[in-house]
DNA sequence: TCATTTCCTCAAAGCGCTTTGGCTAGCCAC
DNA sequence: GTGGCTAGCCAAAGCGCTTTGAGGAAATGA
């Protein structure tokens, strides 16, 4: 069934059908009536692919996926799809993923967006100097960044969680509690908000003269196999760091466990905080001794972004450009007073 | 710049222009190295809408990611992407995701296939008698099911892992150890693999004239959290069961946690086996005490049946229609002899 | 020599929709 | 009665590609 079925069927032009059921005002109250109740006997649906080639607009976001093989699945990434998902299934919206090699993405993006297969561009686990984003520049698509890209101009649109104001607090926080030495089990070196966090690390420490201890800062994937690999190691340390930033609850997960096994008590012999993104399935608060944490939840970003998208494309509403963040501190039992030396 | 710009560039028409672009063989080789020479140097795409109306086909795979607002993000769900992805990736092939609410499965499927985005469709989260499973055959388009669906005629394709034997395999080496008093964590109780498991445990169970106790039988969303709370109760029991078994390492994480809390020792005072999906993020063997597990790899599934839906699509190999994996039991430290009563 | 075949190329139709630019009929004002 | 509006509808063009059916030129055969 098509329009020219269906609007043969009604005794009417292509013209109208298609006016009656885009809105349009100039069609008579009864005729549109006319039309809907034909569609909805029929079960006519207009064909996707005519109508983007008409209007040019595909009623999609694009958006890569970072997937070599043996690559680990992202808990993040999914957290963020479930939240991109839940705003683009209230405006009948979808997404195109494309699985790209993650050394590739530039050309992934650019073949996503010459495709013709999607309205609006997202990127994320942006880079210090992104590549990405000069082509993004050049497309004359919409697009969002989540996230910065440290050394790039920011003359983008972005959202982005405030990742050095949360370390700087919970680096603050550690300190007014006594601890002076200190650890930060990070993400991977080249991403941006690894940076930023280290960065506020480095600040709040360096306001009490201090510093982080090369051997005690790691950047590495974000899984909890790595936690554990680099806590043991830090643990061996002598004049071990008694205060412990992880920069995902992921990575707490494994270095509780590298505590645990080395019989310390969480919260008393050595304190942590992790960053929190609400991930559904490690809650800080379920763990042993519950996690204090800097808390922003990514599902949140991701229903934004979406939200933010999808206004874009159809132009509807415009939104801040630019958006940041703030977390919250959030106090629990992983933190203590130092203990004496 | 499109096709008509580009054989008018050349001085050719569109037909020889197209033709040469797909490999036609009446194209001569001279003119056809010209046109790929031009496309290198002008940087010209197919416009895919236009592909898309004029051949039908999209290069797409479409599924539906269910996902009501305030659903837990799935963790299975990202693993099993993951293995779809890398496989779409080799073949250049993307997906339409589209988000749904999951009591509209079947509504959110249909809309997908008459979309015209997709040439083919995968189903996941099999129930028992599957209403989407009569939509999917009368659609005339290529699909795969994740799972089967007890109760509807085994006639369609799928791909699935022995869930009945996995369990039952579980059970019975449970039995062999000496254990009497059983308990099941599992998966929501309308789906097809919970269904499957338990009549696992149940066959095996009633070869030696036992049976689960109501009791001690659970159907939840498969999160640590609800692995927590039901092991909690379920250890408050008098005559508490010494084995048990669990749908997954999710559910466990939160069952040992339980554990822990009990101060029981898990191997000694009590057994576990989970089923392992293989998840990056969650290693049995990463476990304090290593889990014994049934395991099949839930990306290699995702691999899988992307490599036979889009041969579907291209009508280039045929598999076979279904294929059932075979779990391995795999025997750690969660499992020991059953304490004396 | 003319007829036939083979190789390469082309013009034009069509995929299913949106949108432009009329057109008609009815109404009002003068 | 004429001119000008407006409301409601339509025919046809066009989006960028693939594919059908045809045709011209060169090569082959009789």
């Amino acid at each position: 069934m098509n329009l020219k079925q269906l609007s043969q069927m009604l005794g009417l032009s292509q013209t109208t059908v298609s006016r009656a059921l885009n809105g349009y005002p100039e069609v008579n109250r009864e005729t549109r009536e006319r039309v809907l109740k034909a569609v909805q006997e029929t079960g006519y649906r207009p064909n996707k692919a005519a109508q983007r080639l008409a209007t040019g607009k595909a009623g999609s976001i694009g958006l890569v996926m970072p997937t070599a093989p043996g690559n680990p699945t992202d808990l993040h990434f999914g957290e963020f799809l479930t939240g991109l998902g839940e705003e683009a299934l209230r405006h009948d919206f979808h997404f195109v993923v494309t699985p790209a090699d993650p050394n590739d993405e530039v050309g992934a993006l650019k073949r996503l967006a010459v495709s013709g297969n999607v309205d609006a561009l997202f990127v994320n686990y942006m880079r210090g100097h992104d590549p990405r984003l000069d082509m993004l520049k050049s497309l004359s698509m919409p697009f969002l960044v989540h996230g910065r890209s440290i050394g790039s101009e920011p003359d983008y649109p972005f959202l982005d969680i405030d990742n050095e104001a949360a370390f700087y607090d919970a680096t603050k926080l550690l300190l007014q509690l006594g601890h002076r030495r200190f650890a930060l089990l990070n993400g991977p070196m080249y991403l941006d908000f690894a940076i930023r966090r280290k960065n506020g690390v480095d600040a709040a420490l360096a306001e009490r003269g201090l510093a982080l201890d090369e051997a005690c800062i790691s950047h590495t994937a974000m899984t909890d196999e790595q936690g554990l690999l680099v806590m043991e190691r830090i643990l061996q340390l002598d004049k071990r760091p008694t205060a412990i930033l992880c920069s995902s609850t992921v990575l707490a997960l494994g270095a509780v466990r590298a505590i645990n096994q080395a019989k310390l008590k969480l919260g008393e012999d050595i304190s942590l905080i992790a960053h929190d993104d609400v991930l559904t399935l490690l809650k800080p608060e379920n763990f042993t001794v519950p996690l204090t944490t800097t808390r922003s939840s990514l599902r949140a970003a991701g229903m934004r972004i979406a939200e933010r998208l999808i206004a874009g494309i159809k132009q509807t509403e415009t939104f801040p450009e630019q958006e940041l963040w703030k977390t919250e501190l959030i106090v629990r039992a992983s933190t203590g007073v130092a203990p004496a030396d």
